[in-house]
DNA sequence: CATGAATGAGGTTTCATTCAT
DNA sequence: AATGAATGAAACCTCATTCAT
């Protein structure tokens, strides 16, 4: 038990680590030494935890990709409270920190994961608009695609300008006033 | 005259092959020999052109920069449709090719002059928006600064999720289609 | 301790083939493949223990500027067989082979620190001079430092053209030679 | 005849630059650009006049090797006063400028010709020796090779630690003051 | 004869990865 | 399981030299 929870210590170690470095100077710039020496582990101890370099990439860009859009379907209710509450929740699991924030966008942009990410939330959003025009409570003079398309470049475009921003205005206040408008924009 | 006009061909080959290559594999991943193969010439002739690799890539960076903001507020006429008018502007000079965008985010992203580039943006709408709430042409229940700010947000927001779609739109008309919903959202 | 020595090992052995092809070669004509490659270790391994060709460079040539001239002024004595016996004891520690000599003495010559060297070495001379004038063991009629001038010149002279000769002859019997001359020279 | 003067007047120009750039720089880190450049000539006029690299150094260098030792043998009268006019003669043929010095004899010490500089120098003056010493003016009680050789080492060593000095001085009066000692020296 | 764009071999340096300790 | 020395492929960049203009 305690040596399981070590290893995992270690792991995490790593990652945040390297997170930080991403965050510092990018992607291609930090070197596996750079992510051992900071997380206080020789180079050799990284891949015990680590195949390669591209492992650990590829596991911390999993944390922009949102594997748990799909829940949000099951969910029961009005369906824009239900929204607001699961783009807080997808919120909640970002780095609060901008440059961390943009390294994870650089590398997203520069992987094949990429172009499924848009296709995967779209799957995921459009039978929810569907619904919601259906019910009457989202305009219906606008295909559901498009109003999905719209949500995704909303919740995208406020990331990326909060994490360009040079002022220290909050990510979720941010969120909030974004969402407010948009909502009620594509309210019926 | 023949010599200089071969001179700025084969400087433009080869920022055009760098791009190419830029969006297929990213930034840090196109290496100068691929570049110079792919522009037909010859590694050392590269650094004829350009004193070294981040040259080039400050170059090319540039061009999502926009220096001509600045204009925008010299134009009479309302608001709106000259904002409008603007934004088809920008986007006219922009490389109508995802993955070439793609690779100038990522470029964006890991660079200073990223950081500023929001606050010029900022600097040059704030008055428009100010104008134009004094004008009676915009809503006034909300700061100008967040106005523009939302303004920003949309734009990157729809050339991100526009480059980072697989599907065949063009740009000109998603950003018409995402403008005419904010621009309803931001009016009086 | 088995693995302390043996990276001291390696390190003096790519010290050792440096010098080596310094000297067959010349400085700058030798590559660090080459020193890697008589050295029995990798290119990279080179790097492993001097961060850079110059920091290799620099640490060889300090051979060549003694550090312990200082030790002189504190013996006691009559002054003549004490500066004989410094010189012997310099002479000693430089590298008996020719082309190893004219390697060093290239180096210095292209190197900044080469001309503080005939400055440190003035200082720590002139006193002792003045001494053995004071003494009466030195002639008078010349002034300390032009002495002390031509002590140097006297024993680069030998060095250089003991290095640029072709016969067999020994350093330290040339060295000898030359200066049993100088001191009845400057004797009073 | 004009052309003649212009091809010639280019050619000592390029000469120039190179050395006043091989003072500044030594040897290897002077480029054939900047030689052309210093110039004011084109990178490819500078093989016009040179074959290669190679060729322009090797011109360079013989400055220090000096051809005509041969012609001492042949001057009437009293050993000692010829010499030392020869020795000016030859000092006279000199760059008289420290750096020029230095990385003259940086060539020089890293080239083959080198060795044989030696040689040649020694059977200029061997004869001259003994017949020195047979006339009665120079001391019998060494070997004439050995007081040749001291001759050597003497001119060497002057001009060596001239060129390493940081003070003033010029180098006819060092050469001066250097040889009054050890003419006294070596006389009968 | 002068020019300078093009060439590509060759240099230094970096770094992910392996492996003996 | 942890270490860090060794490795070598591959990157960037330099520069002597050629050659069409």
């Amino acid at each position: 038990m305690n040596r399981e929870m070590k290893k995992e210590q270690t792991r995490q170690r790593i990652k945040d680590a390297a997170l930080s470095l991403f965050a510092e100077q990018g992607y291609e710039t930090t070197t596996i030494e750079q992510v051992a020496k900071l997380a206080g582990v020789a180079k050799g101890t990284f891949f015990n935890y680590f195949a390669s370099r591209d492992e650990l990439i590829c596991e911390l860009r999993s944390v922009l990709v949102m594997n748990e859009v799909a829940k949000l379907k099951d969910k029961p209710g009005p369906l824009i409270p239900r929204m607001r509450m699961f783009i807080f929740e997808l919120v909640q699991q970002l780095p609060h920190n901008k440059s961390v924030m943009r390294a994870l966008f650089q590398g997203i942009l520069g992987s094949y994961p990429a172009l499924e990410l848009i296709e995967q939330l779209m799957e995921a959003i459009v039978p929810l608009i569907s619904h919601g025009q259906d019910n009457g409570e989202l305009r219906k003079d606008m295909p559901a695609t498009m109003i999905a398309r719209l949500t995704i470049q909303t919740y995208y475009g406020a990331l990326i300008v909060w994490s360009m921003s040079n002022e220290d205005e909050g990510l979720n206040e941010q969120i909030a006033i974004t969402f407010d408008l948009f909502f009620k924009g594509i309210a019926a």
